[in-house]
DNA sequence: AGATCCGGCTAATGCCATTAGCTTTTGGGC
DNA sequence: GCCCAAAAGCTAATGGCATTAGCCGGATCT
């Protein structure tokens, strides 16, 4: 062992931190360096390159997500559990829009396990709408495509018009819950 | 007048059939000028800067994107209007997945006209539910939200079950047009 | 024909990621 | 208490990229 300053994941802090503040254009490695008082290339003993950091961070982001979800539905089921689940959702991404902005969806080892848990939980909360095995699968991506989405819109400021924002979620997550009572083929 | 041989357009035609064939990652100004047989510093003449002619880009995505879905929904209305506009986004996304993946939501005038035509559209297409307004305005917001969401999520293969997608894509146009026969407020 | 302007070019700057190779610190075994 | 191996830091160097400055040639208009 040597000196323990940094780490791996003192430095997925530091990288999250500064793309919270400053936003995920400003993520360099040259940025975090400062940030951590320490020369840019130190940070290769931690981290294989920018690519690695960025799929940590994003690693990171889907536990934190994960951990809001896996909370809020905690003792509720059915449509509550959805939109307690579909609030935190949104609530994160309004707390964290650049961290949100900067998760990427691509599939690697690393978020494989953080993203497994967001869909676990999902698909969980779906049981008490008697949706199993496939039928869960397409309602979870149904669900995940509503969320994101909508996440995804507010946080790059898609949205533009003056309407508020509580009321349009709220629509979506009716529509979520509604449509989680079709039957999944046919109609 | 000179030389027309390159134009503000010619450059976005050529940055955009990069980003389709070699991805998002691929696009800097560098490839674009060898693509269109010229130095780099001469795409300056028609292009601010890289971040103006990713706004091209967007400009021209959505352009592209609002193109199909206006053909998809004519002759067509409610239910049928609004699954046809949803089936042509996702076959667009399918088809471009690189080009839809370098869509940005950020505002900027120029995206600002071809964005509204997107929203026009399907504004336009909720009349038959009758829906109006600020109600409208909700509407649209929760169908993009499920059209860009599953499209983001395909386009970077955040799928990874082996269920169908279309399958999955059927139920969430159900929930959407059984969703746009809920109350707005209120339930 | 000549002035003008547009669109191209080369050269130069500065930031960034990444690699190589050296130095320092640290903790464990003697 | 001392030595050594490895971890973790550093400086220097490389190469790609965006961007700016300033020059040049040809097309257009008068």
């Amino acid at each position: 062992m040597a000196r323990a300053a940094l780490s791996a994941d003192a430095v997925v802090d530091v990288a999250l931190r500064l793309v919270d503040e400053e936003g995920p254009a400003a993520l360099t490695l040259a940025a975090v360096a400062a940030r951590a008082g320490v020369a840019t290339p130190s940070l290769y003993k931690h981290v294989r390159n920018l690519a690695e950091l960025r799929s940590l961070m994003s690693a990171r982001i889907a536990e934190e997500l994960g951990d809001r979800i896996g909370e809020a539905v905690l003792g509720r089921s059915a449509d509550d559990a959805i939109r307690a689940l579909m609030m935190a959702w949104r609530a994160y991404v309004v707390e964290n829009p650049n961290k949100y902005g900067s998760l990427d969806q691509s599939p690697d080892p690393q978020r494989a396990e953080a993203a497994k848990r967001v869909v676990d939980i999902i698909v969980a909360s779906l049981r008490a709408y008697g949706l199993e095995d496939s039928d869960a699968i397409h309602a979870t991506r149904c669900l995940r495509a509503a969320a994101h989405g909508f996440a995804v819109l507010e946080a790059a400021k898609g949205f533009q018009m003056a309407e508020d924002l509580d009321e349009s979620y709220d629509l979506l997550v009716r529509m979520v819950t509604a449509g989680l009572r079709l039957p999944v083929h046919g109609g």
